[in-house]
DNA sequence: CTTTGGCATAGATGTTCGTCGATCGATCGG
DNA sequence: CCGATCGATCGACGAACATCTATGCCAAAG
């Protein structure tokens, strides 16, 4: 690897010289499962749906139906959902009731707005 | 399928009274779509590699070492980046720069923010 | 013009993911 | 208890994805 004329500077094989640490391989993988749980079209809308009942809360029965999936593949969502700590479920009779978790969403947009730039150690 | 409440088949009650719009089917994949760029361990750091670099500006040689993946790997995770706006490709001789989009990233984090909760007007 | 080096593309492969139908535990109404 | 319903789990299937090796393209050097 040869450097380009203009930008070479380091004493490595680097192009460009590094000014910050990059984000450790462990961060990354645990943001990036964050995001994955958002990083898909029915999961967005069931957070919208839940978000758009009152309460911030609905039950299964709400949602299969404006989603237009079947039970089970609307149980798998949710469940993602509350794994990445976007919704909570409470069991209330029969049905289970998914809310928002408070200030999830919010933070994770804050992760991701800080996490690429600014990490220096 | 059948709510507690007597079903209903519009924007009225089912089992949680419905306040808002949800998002509707086309946005909800347009920012899934966006989402899943940055949903992947190896592009996060992808990003944070080019904003630690001088003129937050990187050559494809300087991004294969640090992440520990083949050439084309790399390549095809940047033109992933670049085709969801998050990274601009500029040859110089031999060389390919990808520099971060200003701004780009903090954009999708504002939309997430207000997509879910806010109005879709 | 030939060679060399950086990078993109193509094809192949193993894994992950989204979806469904079937089933099961749990709960409520008679 | 009995039957019905809500919702979670299981197993399977097809699509999408991340990665590799091999190859092609283009610019600079000799």
């Amino acid at each position: 690897m040869v450097s380009p004329p203009p930008l070479a500077e380091s004493t490595t094989d680097v192009c460009t010289p590094v000014r910050r640490d990059p984000m450790p391989a462990a961060q990354a993988a645990l943001l990036a499962a964050r995001l994955k749980a958002i990083a898909e079209p029915t999961r967005l809308r069931l957070l919208s749906l839940v978000a758009a009942h009152d309460g911030q809360e609905a039950c299964v029965c709400d949602l299969t139906g404006p989603v237009d999936l079947s039970q089970p593949t609307v149980s798998h969502h949710l469940k993602i959902l509350v794994a990445a700590g976007l919704l909570t479920r409470t069991k209330r009779g029969s049905w289970a009731f998914y809310a928002l978790v408070p200030g999830a969403l919010e933070g994770l947009a804050d992760v991701l707005r800080s996490s690429v730039a600014g990490s220096p150690s």
